[in-house]
DNA sequence: TGCCAGGCCGGGT
DNA sequence: ACCCGGCATGGC
C-alpha cells in the first residue's frame, strides 16, 4: 500500500509537475480562500478575493468590522454568500480572540489543539480546517477532498463510502509526514481530478494514473 | 443548457 | 450514528 501511494504521487508529479499551491499572496488570504472555496469553483473564489483586495479589506480586523451586508456583496461571486459571510465572521472571531489575529502566534499552537479549535468554529469542517493547517500554517496534515476520495475509490484503495478520517489516516499512516509532500500531493490530486476524474465524465483511458 | 465546483450544517430517521 | 435537503454563483 505504501508503495502504491508513492507510486501514484510520482506518476502525477512527473505528468503535471509542481502545482505551486496554495494560490494566494498571503497566509491570511489562504485561510479566507479555504472557506470561500467550499463546494465552489476556484475561479469564482478568485473573483471574490479580488473584490476584497480592491476594497482593501483583506485583513482580519477590517474584514471582521465589515457589515454583513457589505461583506456578502463583496463575496457574492463565490456563491453561498450569506452562509459564507457568517462562516468568515465566525472564523475571524476565533482568529482574533484566540490568536489576536496573529498568524505567527497561531502557528505556534500545538497542531492537534489548533485543529480542534478550528473544527469548533461553525462553518469549518475537516477539509477547511486541514487546508488552513497545511496551506496557511505549514502543518503536516493531509487534506482530503471529494476528488481524493473519488480517485482513491476508483482505484480500489479505499471503499467508496470511506469517511474523511479513514481516508486521511491512510495517507498519514503510509506517507512520511512531510509538509511539502502533503502540499504537492493534494494539489496534484485536485489537478488530475479536474482533468480526468470528473463525477459523470471520467476519462480513465487517458488518465496519467492508468 | 444543464451540470458541477478544492463542504458544511441542521433536522429527520 | 447516518442521511438528505439547502445553500448560489459562474464556467464550460
Amino acid at each position: 500500500m505504501k508503495d502504491k501511494l508513492y507510486l501514484i504521487y510520482r506518476k502525477l508529479f512527473s505528468f503535471f509537475g509542481a502545482q505551486h499551491w496554495w494560490p494566494g499572496d498571503s497566509a491570511f488570504e489562504v485561510m479566507v480562500g479555504a472557506i470561500l472555496t467550499q463546494n465552489t469553483n476556484w475561479l469564482n473564489v478568485e473573483k471574490a478575493i479580488d473584490n476584497l483586495k480592491q476594497s482593501k479589506v483583506l485583513k482580519p480586523q477590517r474584514l471582521y468590522n465589515l457589515s454583513k451586508k457589505k461583506l456578502a456583496k463583496l463575496i457574492k461571486p463565490a456563491g453561498y454568500y450569506n452562509i459564507k459571510t457568517d462562516r468568515l465572521k465566525s472564523f475571524l472571531g476565533f482568529f482574533l480572540k484566540s490568536y489576536n489575529g496573529n498568524l505567527k502566534k497561531m502557528s505556534q499552537e500545538n497542531t492537534r489543539v489548533l485543529r480542534k479549535g478550528l473544527l469548533s468554529v461553525k462553518g469549518i469542517g475537516p477539509e477547511t480546517a486541514d487546508s488552513i493547517l497545511l496551506y496557511a500554517l505549514d502543518k503536516p496534515v493531509f487534506v482530503i477532498d471529494a476528488y481524493t476520495k473519488r480517485i482513491l475509490s476508483r482505484h480500489h484503495l479505499i471503499e467508496r463510502e470511506a469517511t474523511y478520517d479513514e481516508t486521511q489516516n491512510l495517507f498519514m499512516r503510509e506517507l512520511k509526514g512531510d509538509v511539502q509532500l502533503f502540499n504537492e500531493y493534494h494539489a496534484l490530486l485536485v489537478r488530475v481530478g479536474k482533468e480526468f476524474c470528473l463525477k459523470n465524465k471520467p476519462r480513465c483511458e487517458i488518465c496519467p494514473l492508468k
